[in-house]
DNA sequence: TAGAAAATACCTCAATAAAGGGGATAATTT
DNA sequence: AAATTATCCCCTTTATTGAGGTATTTTCTA
């Protein structure tokens, strides 16, 4: 039975079996139905905002347009719907992608037919559904190195020195010398073995130190 | 029935009522044992060692000791245990820093009894439980802002000037000239209404345009 | 409680970067 | 065709940076 109040939902995905699969599974859920689905990014585009779904599969390897280059267009397009990545891929750097251009939720697809259904339900319900592994990735991204060689001081300097602040406000704000800080300063570039301040942040952003 | 594989858990909490029903919870749960349960940190740091638990389950708002204070010294004493948030508070600067200092998940208290045993398990495994919510805050903090005023070179260039690179060596790894470097800094303060490098990286970061 | 580590402050020096102001003109995109 | 974006050029003045030192006080911690 066909409600109003279903969760409707599209998917973009290249591979007709996976496609049809998916559509098959949400289609044959109650309390689900099927919006449209789009072999690639630009039929998509073309089609999204008259079908309008609550939630949108995305895949990210696609032939012409791939799923992160289009993400910023679809959010355009149906700025409402909910996008989740539903992919083999497992990379970082795609994952990073994914979420900064404004997926909510990241799926690996050996994920289980009914968590794929909760993590539709998830994302509209104001969740952030991803995988475990994806989640411990994204968990270590915020995680500090906790073997540091810089102090507790050297780390707080660099801290400032990333926000782009010159080391006389930074001296005035932490209530030391400038002197003082130049000092750290010195000290945070002999223990990273850099002679610059992007130097320093880069070895210190690389290991996590800050 | 115990195992000598039964996953171990301590916990760490100060509500007795509450850290003795996770307790008998996770005690009556097959596969799962008691390590020890601590009312604070301090107590904790005495004990846990010894305890040696697969997984902690760690408070927030203790007396004495903050749990996110004792995160540090926790996994110092005890690398190999995977410790998950357990705590009403669901403040963004409390989990981020959570996360920052070691917690591989963050549950909320509300989480039903199934779903923490699952939780433990899945960290056991390399995954990153979290509650919904919190997935959803943590997915946010990669979100770009889709309506930044700058445009993507000035995007790009800020970047730049938030890793510490001079104008010079901006210039040099784009190729493009240092006075067009200096133009689009021109452009972007304008468009920030800021007069330096530091508040244009201020502002841009709180509105996620970089 | 003695020794180590960290944080603090001071000095000099040359080289470079930053910020603010004024322009102009290609190259894209819409 | 208009608007936006990207590019390049000139000027000035002040502020910052990085490198070389030395030295005191405070705070851990073994």
């Amino acid at each position: 039975m066909r409600h109003d109040t279903d969760i409707s939902v599209a998917i973009i995905e290249d591979d007709a079996t996976i496609r049809e699969g998916y559509a098959y599974l949400i289609g044959n859920t109650s309390g689900y139905k099927i919006a449209g689905t789009y072999a690639n990014c630009e039929d998509a585009l073309k089609k999204i905002a008259h079908d309008d779904p609550d939630v949108l599969l995305l895949d990210v390897e696609l032939p012409g347009m791939s799923g992160i280059e289009a993400l910023p267009k679809l959010k355009k397009a149906v700025p409402e719907t909910h996008i989740l990545i539903l992919t083999v891929y497992e990379e970082e750097m795609l994952i990073f992608r994914a979420l900064g251009n404004g997926a909510e939720g990241y799926l690996t697809k050996n994920t289980p037919p009914d968590k794929i259904i909760t993590a539709i339900h998830e994302v509209m319900d104001g969740g952030g559904p991803m995988s475990a592994n994806i989640a411990r990735m994204v968990i270590s991204s915020f995680k500090r190195n906790d073997s540091s060689p810089l102090t507790r001081r050297e780390t707080e300097i660099l801290e400032q020195i990333a926000t782009g602040k010159s080391r006389k406000r930074i001296a005035d704000e932490l209530f030391i010398d400038l002197e003082t800080v130049k000092s750290h300063i010195k000290n945070i570039y002999h223990k990273l073995d850099v002679h610059s301040k992007a130097d320093a942040i880069k070895a210190a952003r690389e290991n996590k130190f800050i």
